[in-house]
DNA sequence: AAATATCTTGCACATGGGTGCAAAAGCGAT
DNA sequence: ATCGCTTTTGCACCCATGTGCAAGATATTT
């Protein structure tokens, strides 16, 4: 057995301790760290020299209690099973780093605890909270004393019309529209629709934009399936059940999201024996990196998420227009799925 | 265009509230939320009722300012290519919310910089930065000024050597010398080793203790394959390009994990149209949801994270042996990749 | 050179709660 | 009722910084 750890490093270097150092006050020092203060410049670099010789770096927690900012941001989290979230949380964890929040990561799945977890984002002084899952529809919020603590609230890559929300998404029901115009153009017939939870009214539009759409078109109601979880071994079960229940099949599958789509597509193909897209065509939402794998080659909806994210930082700091929805675009991407 | 949302609530009650509330001292307050303290069962009852009539919550912010502790644990992750990664995340952050720690989620793939990352996590006074990732090896370690602000620096699921550092990981050698067993078991003759990024010290003994084992059992020196990021794209494409390329190919090709073997089995089958396991096998690690796809079936072993996290936990709250490394051991998942 | 305007800098007070000790209160025994 | 001991409670001081105002220093104007 090896020994324990080198003892921690010396105490934290403090704004007094740089105020000693440089021989002004220590709210010289705070001053020279922010921009727009005045402070001469002279000062100011002797101040930074001597917060760099004796590694000074302000305590953001100290600074949160002061000021009325944290700079930090909750990332509620509750389905970790669809690998989108690793994207969105890839792409909103950076982007806000880059811009100098960071990022307080509460995994909502377990105890499935909306308010809880709240609690705790408005406990650690979070400047907004982002829900970024599936179960957060307003009637929990509604319910939720947690929701009133917390200065903003931002459902990313869903939409929400809870008052204290703001969301931030593409708009399903054009986007919907556009994947269902392709599957109308390719000919397709006799669709299914896989769905997802629905979750309140804090959810997708894609399912009744399909349907509405495909009626329109056709005059025909499309099938629907609904599996509670965005999961693929999921979607794989239950459209494997699907296929060798009914009599006849689909001629496509439309699918909610990716999650869903992938598993679809193994089930048609191992399960049913069938393939894609000669027998059955699919198609999916989100573009997840395995949509593109040469498996799979899924026809699918790609979201901007860089640029949902970017405006995400822009109503943190108050420089958008705090509609309650604001609405992206993204892109159809043809694969061989369809 | 709809309003703003409402206003934000009430002020949020602070220790003082709760005390004037129940006519005793805020210092009784204090002690009336935390357990072991001398407090008179009757007062704290007391307390507890005022507190939650007015919706008093700790401060955990302010809390961290005064204690030493602040309940917050930084994750940092630069890997988020690979799947396995939202497995590590949401088991950790859920476990760690489960025993009282937030998750601070530092994202450290865009520019890279594990120091800045840990300069970061002291600032927000973490109680110990957990590393999630491939690139935080021992030399980025010791020449990081932000590693020894910060109280622990834990390794998960990757070993170091590093004297900061603890790692928790499984036994790598014990687990691939598990893989290698196997593979010769199974029969195979012309293995192919497919290793990711090798990054220093702290890295993984897979490879090595394959290509060890291998030449202990056979005399032979398997070829191995290296590319730099744990990518299935990337994976698909150097191996649909091996071969191409080579007269023979192998007839097993054993990966450093399940990201890496997924691409390869894509480009076996469809860029050689070759049959896994017939033509070539392939074995991974780390058992992602999608090894056990219909599609996949992937032979691979499976880490104990809830374990791992189990034991992180111990290990900040000082209850574990703070030993280097703590080896942990998984289970070889066959399946029919093999 | 004096008066005034402007820029810098220091300070009291605030943020929300933790620690350790001392004072106060409770309790049983004498 | 008094003494001594234990439990309960209050308090001074600390954590590391922010805010807004006033005092001090410098520059500009007359």
């Amino acid at each position: 057995m090896t020994q324990n750890p080198p003892p921690l490093s010396a105490e934290k270097a403090t704004i007094e301790d740089v105020a000693r150092a440089a021989g002004v006050s220590r709210w010289t020092v705070a001053r020279a760290f922010k921009t727009n203060a005045s402070v001469s410049s002279k000062t100011r670099a002797k101040v930074l020299g001597a917060a760099k010789e004796i590694g000074y770096l302000p305590d953001l927690q100290a600074a949160s209690l002061g000021a009325n900012q944290s700079n930090l941001v909750a990332l509620l989290v509750d389905d970790f099973k669809n690998p989108h979230k690793l994207l969105l949380i890839e792409q909103v964890s950076q982007t806000l780093r880059d811009h100098g929040w960071d990022s307080l990561l509460i995994n909502t799945g377990g105890a499935q605890d909306t308010n809880a977890a709240l609690l705790t984002a408005s406990q650690r002084r979070v400047d907004a909270a982002i829900l970024l899952g599936v179960h957060f529809n307003d009637a929990v919020l509604d319910t939720a004393v947690g929701a009133e603590r917390v200065k903003k609230l931002i459902v990313f890559a869903r939409s929400s019309k809870h008052p204290r929300t703001l969301s931030i998404c593409v708009d399903d029901a054009a986007a919907m529209a556009i994947v269902a115009d392709h599957v109308l153009a390719q000919g397709y017939q006799r669709p299914l629709f896989l769905a997802g939870p629905q979750t309140g009214s804090a959810h997708l539009h894609r399912q009744e934009t399909f349907v509405q759409q495909w009626f329109e078109a056709t005059g025909d109601a499309p099938h629907s399936l609904e599996v509670p979880v965005y999961d693929s071994a999921l979607s794989y079960t239950e459209i494997s059940k699907y296929l060798a229940e009914s009599k006849s099949y689909p001629d496509v599958i439309v699918c909610e999201n990716d999650a869903l789509a992938l598993g679809a597509m193994d089930a048609i193909r191992l399960s049913a024996g069938l393939s894609v897209p000669d027998d059955i065509a699919v198609t999916g939402f989100d573009d997840v990196p395995q949509a593109g794998f040469a498996q799979y080659q899924l026809t699918t909806y790609q979201q901007p998420i860089k640029e949902m994210a970017e405006h995400l930082v822009k109503l943190l700091r108050g420089e958008a227009q705090a509609k309650d929805r604001y609405d992206f675009s993204g892109t159809l991407i043809e694969r061989s799925s369809t």
